[in-house]
DNA sequence: TGTAGCGTCGTAAACGTTTACGCCAACGTT
DNA sequence: AACGTTGGCGTAAACGTTTACGACGCTACA
């Protein structure tokens, strides 16, 4: 005898009885359901979760993937971490848990996806790292998996997503560098398709624009989003013949690596080459010369994950009426020394 | 008309018979199988994982707990990364799942385990940052659920574990500083109760020892595991009267702080003090001057991971003939210049 | 006294799958 | 011709829950 049965075999009521007192239904008792609660807590009983899941065709999950490759903006120290930690506390508001989902790097995302949700192991989903086009957006639409994205896409529809805000950032370093003096900038984008490549360069063109600068293609450096992507970054610029005398960058952790490449020349951030990054981190914090860039708080980034995710899900919109939110993450721009400024 | 049963309906077989060809039994006609495995593409027939755990008492996934806490040693989301891919790479010969399993911050561990095997969503568990002693190690010996441990304990008991080889980096920094000519080595050791702390300094002890050299508790410095306690071990450092002249980190990122410590005060690691870092990781590798430390496959070791769960596992054990194994993880010294060496 | 309403609880079906068991036809052996 | 064997398939039970439904006893009110 196991489970539920053991529990309502030892008070002596049926298990009817007992479910329903655990799920705080209103057709019992005060004294039974004590006594039941009680018994539970002592018994260690825990309801298995395969039985609920099957009868209410719910799991109490939401899964977050994440992807494993290298390569892939956000993928750095503890981004992920942080964002968890503030789903949980939203999910645990309603008794739901968190599972990551690392897909394999030698995986296809969609087919990984597609069994995950095939595999009815969570009631809703949090994508990040999307692409320009992104199949998952299609296929979770398809399946009716209530999901939201952290980053936009192309991919036509409104879903909801939550995206950093790229075109600020992009903007934002533009015209400090400007009125710095500064006019030719170079942007570091990503070089494979992720999405925010393409909105952090909408937004390097647009404050290019409205500050009369001209675009020049070969100030756009497409490089991996990686620590050596930043040092491939460096010998790209120091290579230039008509260098750049200043950079933003759109991953975090570029500004290390081109650190790295400007010290092997013998030059410095700030003084030969003004740098502007992207996410203030715990490695960023720790550079020197220190590092001008954006700060946001993960955690209320997880929570707002996780209250539209929620707000797309039936059984708890009610709570969270906010509709398909389609939201830019503010970030704050903290002054450093690498942009000589 | 669901799942399996649509299925059948649309093959005019059996639903029993449908499993067993999707589930590769002998006693079905290669004809039918051909039949079923290719209606089952066409359709995206995914079994529901509910359904098959209720029955067969077991869910195909393994878990992989981890904790949100700032201060864990090895926390860092491409630590993990890199072993998740590792351990991928082994489940999916046996078309196992991986889930990791965040812990909140702000939950015990053992309890959020407790909730997890509780609910019955994974057959196995990997879980890391292991205590001094770890309640949770008894709980999963307690449940009967197979578990490998990342990290070492001194929670008795012969389960299976896995730990980076904390005692013969800390044994061969020392070496390696003493051979250079240095007396007085510091070592850092985390601020918590984390195990591989208790490991790193007998290593340390150890290999004092042998070199005829005074253990000098006062160069036991206990900082938490962050950038930022690299910071403070830095302030620390500096603040001594009688400073050592080396020191040997017993965590990745403590070398980051520590280098922006010194160049605050006009001092540079390698000149200045001697620094052996911990393990080689992306941010590491384009630190100036050039960090000693010591480089490891993180997807070799979640490779053996997942074997060393696999083997504790009646229904895999076989394919895993190791009993259940407990081993140091090598790790090779990749020379710097952070030691001056 | 009859009855409606309410609070409490038991009963049993249902969720989607796997698998033990048994049946049937075909075939080979004696 | 009788019998055993085998390959292939259908049947139905079982896994642990939740929940619609109905039963029962009690109170209150007509």
């Amino acid at each position: 005898m196991k489970g539920i049965r053991r529990l309502a075999q030892e008070l002596n009521i049926s298990i009817g009885t007992v479910s329903r007192a655990l799920n705080g239904r209103a057709d019992v008792s005060d004294e039974t359901r004590r006594r039941v609660l009680e018994a539970a807590a002592e018994m260690g009983y825990v309801p298995n979760q395969a039985g609920r899941s099957l009868r209410q065709g719910s799991t109490n999950a939401v899964g977050f993937m994440i992807e494993l490759g290298a390569d892939i903006n956000g993928n750095s120290d503890t981004f992920f971490m942080g964002v968890f930690d503030g789903v949980q506390a939203v999910l645990a508001r309603h008794h739901l848990d968190l599972v990551a989902l690392p897909c394999p790097t030698d995986e296809n995302p969609t087919a990984y996806l597609q069994r995950m949700i095939g595999r009815r192991l969570v009631d809703g989903l949090i994508i990040s790292a999307t692409h320009r086009k992104d199949a998952r957006i299609d296929l979770l639409t398809k399946a009716r998996i209530p999901f939201v994205a952290l980053g936009r896409s192309m991919t036509p529809g409104d879903y909801p997503w939550l995206d950093l805000d790229f075109d600020g950032v992009a903007r934002r370093g533009v015209d400090r560098l400007v009125s710095a003096g500064h006019t030719r900038i170079a942007a570091a984008v990503p070089s494979n398709d992720i999405n925010l490549g393409f909105v952090f360069l909408d937004g390097y063109k647009a404050a290019l624009k409205r500050h009369g600068l001209p675009f020049d293609p070969s100030l756009v450096m497409r490089v991996p989003s990686s620590e050596l992507g930043g040092y491939q970054l460096g010998h790209d610029i120091l290579a230039m013949k008509n260098r750049p005398t200043a950079v933003i960058l759109n991953y975090e952790l570029l500004a290390l690596g081109l650190y790295r490449q400007l010290a092997e020349a013998g030059l410095q951030a700030g003084r030969d080459l003004a740098i502007i990054g992207f996410r203030e981190n715990p490695v960023s914090r720790f550079m020197s010369p220190r590092l001008t860039c954006f700060r946001l708080s993960l955690r209320d980034l997880g929570m707002a994950l996780a209250e539209s995710l929620l707000a797309s899900m039936p059984a708890y919109a009610d709570a969270y009426p906010l509709g398909t939110v389609q939201r830019v993450w503010p970030m704050e721009l903290i002054p450093g020394e690498s942009d000589g400024i």
